[in-house]
This record gives C-alpha cells, structure tokens and sequence, in this order.
DNA sequence: TCACTGTATCGCCATATAGCGATTTAGCAA
DNA sequence: TTGCTAAATCGCTATATGGCGATACAGTGA
C-alpha cells in the first residue's frame, strides 16, 4: 500500500519540477537572487555587484525570468529586476538554515571534550 | 539599508547551497526520491521502477547520498535506499504546490466566459 | 574453491551550459 | 541625423554530466 500524502510524479511534472530547481543549482544565480533579496536592482548594478560579465549575467537573467523566479521591467535605458515569486526566499531560507543545523551537527561531532 | 531578514551569502555558501539543489534538478533524480518517498528500495528495485540503466541509477544515488538527500545500508548482496533528510519531501511539496497555485492561475487566465 | 548475483566503477560519446569577447539592438540626448 | 549608454544576443571554447556498454568488485551459496 501507497502513502496517503505521496503520490508518484508523471515525467512532465517531474521535468517542470526539476527545470525550477535547476534555477537554484548554480552559485552565479543563486548570487543574483540573494542580491535581488535585498530589493530591486538594475541589470547593471548586478553586473557590478556580481563580478561576473554582462552576457553572462544578462543569461542567467533570463533563466530566472523565463522560471518565473524574478520579473523584469524597463525603465528608460535600464532594466530593473525584482523578485517574482516568494518561493525564491521560502527556499533559500529552508536550505540555508538546513545547512546551517548539518554543519553545527558536523561541528559538535568533531569537538574534543576531555572529559568523555 | 539592508533588510535585517536577509544578508549577502559567502561563495562558499553559495555553493554549498547550489550542489544542494542540484540534486533536484534531474528529472531521474527527483523520480528516484520520489520512489524513495513511498519508502524503502534496494538498488535492484529503483533500477527496475525508474526504467533507467542500472549504472545511471548508482550514479544518481551517488550523487544524492553524497549531497546528504538519501541514505543506503548493504544488506547482504543488495544494498537499500532511503530518504535520510526531511527537507527532501519539504521540498518537493512546497515545489509541487507552488507549480500547481501556477498552472491553475494560468488555466483560469485561459478560461472563456462567454458571459464576460 | 567456483559460480552466481547485485552494485559500483570505468571508458566513451553526445549534449548542455558557463564564461568570454564581439556585435547588435534599444532608448536617450544633442 | 549622430553619438552615447544599457542590455541582449551571437559565436566560440572548455567543462560538466547524463546515458550506455563493459568490467570489476563484493557477498552468497554450493
């Protein structure tokens, strides 16, 4: 007998589901989205803020837009990026505070008590 | 100012976080967990269900025991498979209802009201 | 010991993609 | 129009990785 609250995904869900999380698996874009949680930004000022190069950024923006993860709007010459989905801080948040208790486990394990 | 919820991530946080993700940014990966979230399976079995190569399918695992997702004991010849972090069911309802808050808001923009 | 089975690993190929420089496009100003 | 700037796109290379067949290894039983 099968689970009541899990249920097998089809290969279309499974693949939507994975091109989202794949958003989240490069560091360049994950840099992007923790600098767009600090509030909007243009393009170029993620340039300048990423230290990468301007196409490179320019692509991984795309990723993101075409993910649905951020949203973008043109103000004159610039490009303004936001946040679009409140997902990106759920889980960021989630899997920051997830490694944070792997590692303090990992850090109390190794620690030396004398006494034992 | 800074928002007092969020901060800039190190690189080294960034890829710590990043490796994390990717293990959910496979289609056959994300199956295998979803096999392993109805429970326990040994290699021979996950092998057989995800209709994959069985030297992918180790691969795969090698991959998500790696990164923490699943765990594996030997068990005489066969070794068996197991989700060893909750964020990993965590995360696949919060992706899969996320995406399907999505796809109805979509479906209800392409809806036709003649009444409209 | 030998044979069999389940898994892991190796070698290879094809594809995907991150990064880079160069170019193009779009919007603003003179 | 021309010139300038911000961003997107193109072409390319190098690397990473998914999939596959073949092989090696490990555990079991005879």
């Amino acid at each position: 007998m099968v689970s009541e609250t899990t249920k097998l995904l089809s290969p279309l869900a499974l693949g939507l589901i994975a091109s989202r999380f794949k958003a989240f698996s490069e560091p360049m874009r994950l840099r992007l989205l923790n600098l767009l949680m600090q509030g909007e930004h243009t393009v170029g000022q993620l340039v300048e803020a990423s230290g990468s190069g301007q196409a490179n950024v320019s692509k991984h923006l795309a990723l993101l837009r075409d993910t649905g993860m951020i949203g973008m709007r043109k103000e004159g010459l610039t490009t303004v990026c936001y946040i679009a989905d409140p997902i990106v801080n759920e889980l960021c948040t989630m899997m920051c505070s997830r490694l944070r208790e792997e590692m303090e486990g990992k850090a109390a394990a190794l620690a030396f008590d004398p006494k034992i």
